[in-house]
DNA sequence: GGCTTACAACATACTCGGTAGTATGCATTT
DNA sequence: AAATGCATACTACCGAGTATGTTGTAAGCC
């Protein structure tokens, strides 16, 4: 039962010994202690249809009164559904938290490695994965606000068993991308397009700043990708250069 | 009844409709729109004897588990004691957790004021003061993990009616607290000791990276005040000179 | 200095609304 | 006719706030 190659339609489900929905690990037969990119423990429907809908309407409300505070009914009321709907696809609240997360950090992702493919030196590659980093948090900021929640989730759903599992995942996701940009810096400085005394912290003190911006940036009415584009500019450019003058 | 001078015992309410315990604001008579330094509308007790050890423990639940996943037995259970001790100094949770908010700010403000008063350019005391910030980030971080979530406290707790209003004084103390650091930056900009396109997302650039410190940073076992003054001194040392190479 | 009174500083016991999760019903599709 | 894609109805529990009881202690009185 547990296991049939049907990949057409997979409950979201983390822990639980019910009988006939327990479905841990679907893709194929996926050895415990992977940890494969991209594809997380966790699984959605397969076409994204009813999905897209649900997970935009609980990043909203996640993003606006957090996880705990947010009731599946509050998510449902948005979608002018009701629970049943939710429940269909998502087997707990914390799976769908989770997913919301993973999508936030697939796009992501994308945007960043998009933008380390650029041709360039380190320390200017660096700075253009910061913009796009800042672009797309921009763009998805419900999405990343709900990641930038995540972090918190430590000890917090740690409850269910394989849910722990899906939890590490996520966990491992989060280092993969600071990894990112880690790695883009000590590239940079090897070749002297960077300078840093501790490069972690300057890692950590450059994505703070922009991840931040979740906090208290919120689109303008009217807004267009141009405003997001000088404004992902002017808050990289402070990182780039500092505020101490330059002299020579 | 509301505003005897009885300074000695006041418990720390916000609505309410009560008869005996309603006391909204109290140090004086203080007209409607008043925004002093340090004080809020909201008020402890004097002698902290007792608040302290509930403010220590709130602030740590807080932290880990967040405002709404916190509960008052939680609180209590940390203290050794229950529910009765919290609620007889306490009218509600959101008042608690106002006062812990109110308590880091008051430290951060303390910190900061005392450097921003140091001899130096405008631009090296706007450094001291991001350091002193860092500071006391990690030497309160319990608290400051409080202070970071009251900002997403918008809509949340704007159910009752005068407990708005100690909201609003704390939104305002965040608001007077970044204008510390913008006002010493324009003063650094006019006497040429900083550099800045857009002085405002300077601020909220330096200011998120060092807040985002709430997030990974945990003091270490054994972590000596000069171990945490290397780190204010590294993650304050990127803003003020970036990652790009300086030439000359 | 004893006695009482009153209040502070809690603990205990209870209410009651909200919420996660479940069980089941029902229409539509395949 | 079987499964999908929901909605409706129900349960069980947790947690905020309240009401009330209990103990220590300082104050007033003689």
């Amino acid at each position: 039962m547990a296991g049939n190659g049907n990949a057409g339609k997979a409950k979201t489900v983390s822990g639980k010994t019910a009988t006939s929905k327990a479905v841990t690990g679907k893709t194929g037969a996926g050895t415990a202690g992977e940890a494969m990119a991209g594809g997380s423990t966790l699984e959605i429907r397969s076409d994204g249809t009813g999905n897209a809908d649900i997970l935009e309407a609980a990043a909203a409300c996640f993003m606006e009164q957090g996880f705990s505070a947010t009731s599946i009914d509050d998510v449902a009321r948005r979608l002018g559904a009701t629970k049943g709907r939710i429940y269909h696809y998502y087997a707990s609240k914390t799976d769908l938290f989770f997913d919301v997360h993973r999508e936030g950090m697939d796009r992501l992702f994308a945007a960043v490695e998009t933008a380390s493919a650029m041709p360039g030196t380190a320390g200017s590659r660096l700075a253009r994965m910061l913009k796009a980093h800042a672009l797309a948090s921009m763009e998805n900021h419900t999405y990343i606000a709900v990641v930038v929640q995540g972090v918190h989730m430590h000890r917090l759903a740690a409850t269910t068993p394989a849910q722990r599992r899906t939890l590490d995942a996520v966990m491992d996701m989060r280092r993969r991308y600071e990894r990112l940009f880690r790695s883009m810096l000590d590239t940079a400085l090897e070749d002297g397009s960077a300078i840093s005394e501790s490069p972690s912290l300057t890692i950590k003190a450059a994505l703070g700043a922009i991840n931040w911006m979740s906090i208290w940036y919120r689109p303008k009415a009217g807004e267009t990708a141009a405003d997001r584009e000088a404004l992902a500019e002017q808050i990289v450019r402070p990182l780039r250069f500092g505020f101490e003058p330059r002299r020579g």
